[in-house]
DNA sequence: ACATTCGTCTACCATTTGGTAGAGAAACCT
DNA sequence: AGGTTTCTCTACCAAATGGTAGACGAATGT
């Protein structure tokens, strides 16, 4: 048990608040998951908003570094290039609904913690709606409102890897080839959208 | 007042479980919001899971009619068709959030609750398949997997209808002109991803 | 006219919630 | 050694939650 006490929390809380809401999920569901105290969260986060706002933070950066490795790994075609983010989030996202769970939660919370979170993001949209303008500009990718689009590709990738109902419904299951099925299918349907 | 107590019990439940989530809203708040006292709530619905059940089947079939009177009267082309579903649910998705958003919250609910929901939906969803399926056949849909296709076209519709966060990070504003940009790109986005 | 059902209410309850107070052990300083 | 800080705990608490019991008036059926 080497982990730090608050970070094995701050994991916890993730996954308990992406998954089943934040409103949904008690202090003492959260410690009882840690094994420890609700005092204990009550020391390391002076209260619940304080344990949600941190977990928010810890979330975003996670994604931004995420996302940042996949970029820069990236070879220059846009489509490429969004395709590698896309398997990025991929991964994670099905395997930890939490993550983007959690960014799906914020419009529920009080505005000033959906503040803060968009401010942490804030650099990570800037720079892909000005790489999306760029590569319209170019004529590598279909013009469009390049803000709307990523809020498209983002309402897309995040619908799909949040809600398996949406996908039970239609009979799909999630064994690991379903999963392949999956990403190619988005991957597919977002080259299509975007190419030119 | 003429409209029947357990139906504006019903509506204030759609939105409010919609809005803030099924565990987000206690039964006081939303027997105040109807003016009536909580035991009101509990005589027309014998305990909140009730409510909530009743709330989903009357979300799914509220929007089972929508889209069914959309579908009726669009022309043939399969694009425009699809053009014409999602116009039909676009306006009361932005304006009724708790609408679609009521369809994201069953993954939080027991399994119950959402095999209850499928099976009222299944029909509307079995169609929308094989009407995919055979423009992929005609060749004048692209070809793909028609049931994730169709799950991809829910996940971005229901994504960016449900998450301003999503917008108001990138800029946008919810006015009129706003919406209608969004619904145009929308479209636009669509149309790209599933045009052959 | 009278009993019954219907719809709403007040009063109450057990449990769960986020949060406080403060004790106790252990490590870390002089 | 003795004091202070760090971390975790047990013991509570006030408010809110879903839900029960049953009273009361207004329709309704006979």
């Amino acid at each position: 048990m080497k982990t730090p006490t608050r970070d094995r929390i701050l994991d916890a809380a993730t996954d308990l608040f992406g998954t089943r809401g934040v409103d949904a999920v008690s202090l003492d569901v959260i410690a009882a998951e840690v094994g420890v105290a609700k005092q204990t969260l009550l020391y390391w986060f002076p209260s619940k908003d304080d344990l949600v706002q941190d977990v928010l933070v810890a979330a975003a950066h996670e994604l931004s570094v995420m996302i940042d490795a996949a970029v820069r790994a990236a070879n220059d075609d846009p489509l490429d290039r969004i395709e590698a983010v896309v398997r990025a989030v991929f991964r994670p996202a099905v395997r930890r609904p939490a993550l983007l769970g959690l960014v799906r939660e914020v419009s529920r919370l009080p505005p000033s913690t959906g503040d803060r979170l968009a401010a942490d993001l804030s650099p990570l949209v800037d720079r892909a709606v000005t790489f999306l303008q760029n590569e319209m500009d170019a004529g590598r990718l279909r013009r469009a409102d390049p803000r709307l689009v990523a809020s498209l590709c983002y309402a897309t990738v995040t619908g799909i890897a949040t809600e398996p109902e949406a996908l039970r419904v239609v009979g799909w299951q999630p064994s690991a080839a379903g999963l392949r099925r999956l990403r190619t299918e988005l991957l597919a349907f977002l080259r299509a959208a975007l190419a030119p």
